[in-house]
DNA sequence: CAGCATCCATGACGATACTG
DNA sequence: CAGTATCGTCATGGATGCTG
């Protein structure tokens, strides 16, 4: 059985040390690093931001303007945690006005097998997606549907 | 310029097909199949159930037993979502107790391949992004350190 | 141009209690 | 066992205004 960790980010006991954590192989114990990639991947713009430094690196306003909806807030505070994370590289130029230049790193580059095998399963399978839904839906709304048992 | 998809899910030009929008093939466009991927994929549990219902069928309160600090609720409503979805199958065994019994369909299983590739690259490189963010943390402690041009 | 600071609404999520 | 219902919280993220 995996280690639980505490609210704080530590393990309860003496000695613990995250590689230990990760070498216990449950992808569901709260302490796995699945879960930290999850956090990651599971805000709004993250991907969407790694697959299109993935295709070429990027100015800020450029991104900006690429990504639809996306807020002047959010991109910067998203590339600055990707930033942390060593995924994304920022390497401004002193010209005047300054010119910030983003661009994915090794590491990040990675990553973007996997997540443009999730975009192409999206594009394929979206629509498939959308139909099982509507049907779900209409079952629902038949007189003697009922979930609970 | 992709054509901008209505809060119903419609779009706002007669004869527009879903499909069309499928092959505007700008991933970065609000009304592309990958944000709503992205929507799934974001949420805390789907992709945790996924997976677990990739390596094998299950019953209710043994996800929940197996699935780390997800609670009854999450469980219940995330599932069912990917039911609507057509990700994952439900089968009532009429039994007293009742018997419910989850699994991964075959456009499910489709999505696991991306997910599982996902979770190999965080196993392998979470360590490393640990390392990169204290790196990051550090230089940002230093004196001389702004962040702004 | 490339940001930061602040306010605020929404909704995701957890805890708890109850049911067939 | 396998859920539903309700309530409270807290973080996410959008809008706005300002800066070097």
């Amino acid at each position: 059985m995996a280690i639980p960790m505490m609210q704080d980010g530590t393990f309860p006991i003496p000695g613990f040390v995250y590689e230990t954590a990760c070498r216990q192989g449950d992808v569901y114990a709260a302490d796995c690093p699945t879960r930290q990639l999850l956090d990651r991947v599971g805000d709004k713009w993250s991907v969407l931001i790694l697959l299109l430094l993935g295709e070429e690196s990027m100015r800020f306003n450029a991104m900006r303007r690429r990504i639809a909806g996306v807020s002047q807030k959010m991109l910067s505070q998203t590339l600055r945690s990707l930033e942390r994370d060593g995924l994304v590289d920022r390497v401004v130029t002193p010209t005047m006005p300054v010119e910030v230049t983003y661009s994915i790193t090794s590491m990040g580059s990675e990553l973007i097998d996997a997540l443009t095998m999730m975009m192409r399963w999206a594009e394929q399978r979206m629509p498939a997606v959308a139909q099982a839904q509507a049907r779900f839906d209409a079952r629902c709304d038949e007189p003697g549907a009922v979930r609970r048992p």
